[in-house]
DNA sequence: TCTTACGTTTGGACTTCGTCCAAATATCAA
DNA sequence: TTGATATTTGGACGAAGTCCAAACGTAAGA
């Protein structure tokens, strides 16, 4: 897999790295869940036990400010953080509660034109069902 | 505008038409807003000083269980109920945070058959962008 | 009508998620 | 090294929502 060089991603979007963001991302960059806020703060921790909660609020809200990753409110339950390299849509298992990742190409949306009197940055895809297993 | 009558839809659900009960569907199915749980607490008050906020919420919760409304959750700041009378898209206004709906034939999903693996029971296109004066 | 059983509502305590702020610390450039 | 600026801290605070036991309403049967 691409994995990006935290501090290599942090100057690229102008964020000084300190010690805690870089550990916020290597984190939040590389890995294919969708964490929630609560759940970065405990998975850093780990390594990085004094971490205060308001850093990781503060360094995740800077993040998605900075274009470094997504904000999704797909799930009842929690907001959730997407590393933006690419636009992809997104479907939920109702049953678990997973979010999985569908390629950008793999669905099209159609007849966009229609949306005059509409400015549309972004759009997206969101499906909910079941896996198949 | 077509508006439904709350005693009779509360009946088509099999829930039982408390006077509360009433009062919310009357105020939630009929509203072309995107309310929160506490704006639909706030507005219902107006009409009915006493009702708790442990009702509304078990209220709202129970028509949503019943699938009198859906539960959206696309905006940072709220969970938002809409009454669930046709399939729809939306379109959040990132400068106002409102959200609109967008008749379901304007766009069109393409594709969707190359989701093997996935049962996908519902879906539906999320845009953000600015509406055009 | 009265009783009984069950469904509904209440309000206040509680939890969880997230923000705010002023003080303490770290970092960069000169 | 020093000063200016950026970052971090932790605790208080606020908003959103749930929980629970007690109180209340209501429909159906005796």
């Amino acid at each position: 897999m691409h994995r990006p060089n935290p501090r290599q991603v942090l100057a690229e979007h102008g964020i000084r790295p300190s010690a805690h963001r870089l550990a916020v991302a290597e984190y939040v960059l590389a890995t294919k869940e969708h964490p929630s806020a609560d759940r970065v703060w405990k998975t850093v921790a780990e390594s990085f036990p004094a971490i205060s909660r308001a850093t990781v609020y503060n360094t995740l809200n800077l993040f998605v400010e900075k274009g470094l990753l997504r904000e999704l409110h797909l799930d009842p339950d929690s907001v959730v953080f997407d590393p933006k390299l690419e636009t992809h849509h997104h479907f939920i298992d109702e049953a678990t509660g997973a979010i999985h990742d569908i390629p950008w190409d793999r669905v099209q949306v159609c007849n966009l034109e229609s949306m005059r009197g509409f400015n549309v940055r972004e759009y997206q895809v969101v499906m909910r069902g079941t896996k198949r297993h």
